[in-house]
DNA sequence: TCTATCATGTAACCAGTTACATGATTTT
DNA sequence: AAAATCATGTAACTGGTTACATGATAGA
């Protein structure tokens, strides 16, 4: 069902993840972020980030405290996170585990335009995608390698050895596609319109 | 590498890879995609459609023909694709069919948080989902195969199965995962910070 | 004929990104 | 001591969504 929630951002999940440590300003938890590879699964820039806390306040889930305390450096606010806001974190987090969601990774919409290119064309795209994909592949994979070496608890991991699960059965779709076009020339060529370049 | 498009949105590239079989206006072109079943693959609305060739009359990949020809309905705009728009499009959906992006699915960002859960209800929420998934997953494969009786080419509908294929991926390590989780209790509680509810 | 729904579009609003501003440190 | 970079924030812009407007059919 996916209700409407006051904040939509995904962002603004993590930000009342961390305030569970103790109150922040925007920066700080940006730095934060970035610390922990935060940024691998979540999309955000500085900007965002002050964008977010604005809309977690008007929402209710975090609050200033200390604000305008000058180091000497500049004037900042630091929030703390509310009742609501714990009871969001809570509520969002489980949805998004128990519900599966209609996405729209890039890769599905192009290649439901795919018949908008000649069949030779997209073997050769096709192969080169696959090489990059194991590119990935093995750097993801040495990043979680690189992890475990250091210790990490494979419970922080679990967001990468999905990726790697989901880049296993990319690969594996290319190639499976590579092999069948080449019997759809006949039926591919009747769906092309322009000519070439 | 990504280069930054003159219109970044990919409802842009349905657009125009509708357009190579003629001119259409906007409101138009909603009725076609929602016939094809593109909505599935393509996140769009009545208004992000006039926003869209907006943009694109902007970027130049359109023009405006027949503006103003009104049946006795509304005033309209009829748009055609321009030279540019063409080469856009070809383009644009080689870079997409050739290099994989970096993705931010809900799901990975829930597993990237998910220790702010005690385990026991993550078990929970877990085999919730992995029932939701077996539905999504059957309906899809229905209509896959609705598809292919109505003599639908399998070129067509190459981006279901990948979004099958995910699903059982999706599937199956939600499963081991779940597998795992008993063995982390004592880590997992290290993690998590509040109490009930 | 009244009401609903279709057809078409614009305007107002909200979210996110980029660019700008400014004092404090650190590096050269 | 000049240049670079860090720390912190605001403002301006741009893209996308939602709500509104209005005439035209079609169904009750």
């Amino acid at each position: 069902m996916a209700k409407k929630r006051k904040v939509g951002n995904l962002l603004g999940l993590a930000v009342l993840s961390y305030l569970t440590q103790g109150p922040t300003h925007p920066y700080d938890l940006g730095r934060t972020l970035r610390a922990h590879g935060d940024d691998r699964s979540l999309k955000f820039t500085h900007g965002s980030l002050y964008m977010v806390f604005q809309q977690l306040e008007k929402a209710g889930f975090v609050a200033p405290v200390e604000t305008g305390r000058a180091g000497l450096r500049p004037e900042r606010t630091v929030y703390a996170m509310t009742d609501a806001g714990l009871r969001e974190l809570r509520d969002w987090l489980r949805e998004l585990v128990a519900e599966p969601e209609h996405e729209y990774p890039r890769f599905v919409t192009a290649l439901s335009l795919i018949g908008a290119l000649p069949p030779d064309e997209v073997v050769e795209l096709l192969t080169t995608r696959l090489s990059r994909l194991t590119e990935v592949r093995a750097s993801t994979r040495q990043e979680i390698d690189a992890a475990l070496a250091r210790d990490v608890h494979p419970l922080f991991l679990v967001e990468e050895e999905y990726r790697l699960a989901l880049l296993d059965t990319e690969a594996g779709f290319v190639e499976n596609l590579l092999g069948r076009i080449a019997g759809w020339r006949s039926a591919w060529s009747a769906a092309v319109s322009g000519g070439k370049s």
